[in-house]
RNA sequence: GGGGGCGUGGUGUAGCGGUCAAACAUGCGGCCCUGUCAAGGCCGAGAUCGCGGGUUCGAAUCCCGUCGCUCCCGCCA
């Protein structure tokens, strides 16, 4: 290839050899160039496409939440504060509360894929300040298992579209096979998956009471991969200590959540459960969280004029196509990335 | 917020106390060759080794500080 720039280019998109990370990010025009990155916006099209057409054919309606907020949604503590005319506002971590209250409307099943803000200061190769969340919550389930039953369908159904398209395309320029999952995917409750950390010699850090470090999962990611051939699993039935208060108890065992994070290749990207509908519960959950009322109230209403059993899960859209790719730094899959050093370009 | 690593021509690397006014690859400019292009050959430009201070007869190479980047942990998608 020629270069008719009449300049020397910083970044050279038929190189043998990728510039560092950051230097990409600074000539991101240039880096997309490279046919990789082409087939990898080809791939999230129509991976989003899949996600639509199922969800479509099971009785899903798209909803658009806003991502300006006057309070608050979760825990706070992550929340970019913007100036709002004469007051603050905030940017959207999660649509959570939004997508639950489409519950409450009587929207029986509802999704969003829309962007996420998180003011965290994490430097590592799968966060960001700004992402695209893939959510979607439906009425009418009897427990966590029924999301998680979706679930695999539908990122089974996303999957088998990818690698029906562009599954050669994808051995050829990236290396790496898309693998469609069977099913079921494997689930193990949080409780035996520390029995089995703790079988293969794998020690957690004193101070988790019940939670799992990344570590400790990509260890779980490997022990599936062993025993099951599988790269996802469902971690099931987290203790209370480390969900948020919205979570559904266990009625037969009330210090575990009916929730679970899906890990892909030992990476957490996805988070869900069944809610707790009931108001007063739902109230006392909070309380017990050491939440104050003040800021939730509006979304604990909700609750209070009939609202069906109801559950979801946030999916992180490029930690997806980490997983499905191969891809070891979410920085390479997505368009801009947006970081707490980094916003531009 | 805590910890580790790195910072050498456009880019990727080597060098890790003197022989380094710094090497290799690639890219860039020119010429040659070739009935186009590419490949190949030759020549050339390009870094005072992030910045500041210190140690030393002598530092890209050691120490301190600082800035930047990166990875891990925390937290999560």
């Amino acid at each position: 290839m020629e270069n008719l720039a009449g300049a020397q280019l910083p970044l050279d998109p038929f190189a043998e050899a990728l510039p560092a990370i950051d230097i990409r990010m600074d000539w991101r025009y240039l880096d997309l160039r490279r046919p990789f990155n082409l087939l990898l916006f080809k791939v999230q099209t129509l991976a989003e496409m899949a996600m639509r057409e199922y969800w479509l054919k099971t009785g899903f309606v798209e909803i658009h939440t806003p991502k300006l907020m006057g309070a608050p949604s979760e825990s706070g503590a992550e929340l970019f504060e913007v100036e709002y005319f004469d007051r603050k506002a905030y940017l959207a971590q999660s649509p959570q509360f939004y997508k639950q209250m489409a519950m409450a409307a009587g929207f029986d099943r509802v999704f969003e894929i829309g962007p996420v803000f998180r003011a965290d200061p994490s430097f590592t190769s799968r966060h960001m300040t700004e992402f695209t969340g893939v959510d979607m919550e439906m009425s009418w389930v009897d427990s966590h298992e029924d999301v998680m039953a979706f679930m695999e369908r539908w990122l089974q159904y996303i999957y088998q579209r990818v690698s029906d398209v562009y599954g050669a395309e994808i051995r050829e320029v990236m290396g790496h096979d898309v693998i469609v999952p069977s099913l079921p995917f494997p689930r193990i409750p949080m409780a035996e998956a520390i029995e089995i950390l703790k079988g293969r010699g794998y020690t957690l850090p004193a101070d988790k009471k019940g939670d799992i470090d990344p570590a400790g999962e990509r260890e779980i990611g490997a022990y599936v991969q062993e025993k099951y051939g599988h790269e996802f699993v469902f971690l099931t039935d987290w203790p209370i200590s480390v969900r948020p208060f919205y979570h559904m108890r266990h009625p037969d065992n009330p210090n575990l959540t009916r929730s679970f994070d899906l890990l892909a290749t030992g990476l957490e990207i996805t988070t869900g459960a069944q809610r707790e509908h009931r108001a007063d519960v739902l109230e006392r959950q909070a309380l017990e969280k050491g939440l104050g009322l003040g800021p939730i109230n509006f979304y604990l209403d909700f609750f209070r004029y009939g609202c069906p059993p109801h559950g979801g899960f946030g999916l992180g859209l490029s930690r997806l196509l980490m997983v499905m790719l191969g891809i070891p730094n979410i920085r390479e899959t997505v368009y801009l990335f947006r970081g707490p050093t980094r916003l531009n370009p």
